[in-house]
DNA sequence: AATAAAAGATTACATTTGTAATAGTTTAAT
DNA sequence: ATTAAACTATTACAAATGTAATCTTTTATT
C-alpha cells in the first residue's frame, strides 16, 4: 500500500474513533475539539472530502453506498499502521533497536514514573508468557 | 527548523557518521554498501548535491570553504533530531505515552530477549537516578 | 595562456501533499 | 415536474520532495 499522509492520517484517525462513518460524521468528529484561542486548525469540508478519496485510492478505507451517501470504514486496523510506522522509525533511526529509542527518552528526561511503571508491567507480561 | 524529509535524512545520517566531510565524501559513504542484487538504490552526485542545499538552506548542516570544495558539518545533532522525530511519532499515535508503542511491539512479538534485557537496564538506570 | 576537469549553483520536472473551489449528480421539497 | 439542497467527483494550484541535468566558476593540466 502506498504511503500514507499526515493530514489522510487525521482522517483516519477520526474513522477509527467510530465507523462506518458519513463523510460528515468525519468532519464533525475532526472539528469536535478545535480550541481556536490557540492556533488550532479547522478543517474545511472540502479538504477532508479529498483527503477521504485519495485515502479510498489508497484503499486504506473502504466506503458502501448508503442512498445518496457513503459510509466510510478503515480498510486498516489502527495497530497495524502504527506498529508499521514505529517499526519504521525505529529502523530508520536506530537501526531497528527499540531499547536507543527509550533511551533517547531517558537521557532527555523525558521518562516519568508513570511510564516505569507501564514499562515493567510490559515487561513482566513478556515474561510470562515467553519464559 | 523546517521539516527535514527522508532523503535529506540519509545523507544527514552520512555526515553524523564522519564530519566534517566534503560532498564526495558524503557521496562515497551513501554509497558503501549497496547492495545490486537486492534492490537498493545508488544515489547519483547531483541528487546529493542537491540534497546538501536543502539541508544548508534548512539550517540543518553548515559549511566552510576548503579552497574549491566545501567541507560540511552537521548544525542538528543527531540525539536531539531523532529525540524530537520518536516524540513527534509517540504525539501523534500514541497520546504521547511511551508504553503504548513498546506495547504495539510486545503484541506482535516483535520484541525479544535482548530487548528485553536493554529495556530492563534502562529501567533499572532511571530508578537509580530517580529514586 | 587555453582548455579540460571538478565543484558548487541554478534550473527542471514529475509526484505527492495540503487545501480548496467548481462541476456533476442524486434526492428532497415545492 | 422543477428547483434547491446535499453529496460526491473532478479540477486547481502552490509548496515540498525525489531525482537529476545544465550552467557557472574555479582550479589543475598541457
Amino acid at each position: 500500500m502506498t504511503e500514507i499522509s499526515n493530514a489522510e492520517f487525521e482522517v483516519l484517525e477520526a474513522l477509527w474513533q467510530k465507523y462506518p462513518a458519513s463523510a460528515n460524521a468525519i468532519i464533525a468528529k475532526l472539528n469536535e475539539h478545535i480550541d481556536t484561542t490557540n492556533n488550532e486548525k479547522h478543517w474545511h469540508d472540502k479538504t477532508v472530502k479529498t483527503l477521504l478519496n485519495r485515502l479510498v485510492k489508497k484503499q486504506a478505507i473502504s466506503f458502501e453506498k448508503q442512498q445518496r451517501r457513503y459510509l466510510y470504514s478503515p480498510l486498516l486496523a489502527r495497530e497495524d499502521y502504527t506498529l508499521k510506522e514505529s517499526t519504521n522509525l525505529i529502523e530508520r533511526m536506530f537501526s531497528g533497536k527499540l531499547a536507543p529509542l527509550v533511551a533517547g527518552f531517558a537521557k532527555k528526561n523525558e521518562l516519568n514514573k508513570d511510564d516505569i511503571t507501564a514499562l515493567k508491567a510490559l515487561i513482566s507480561d513478556w515474561e510470562k508468557n515467553n519464559d
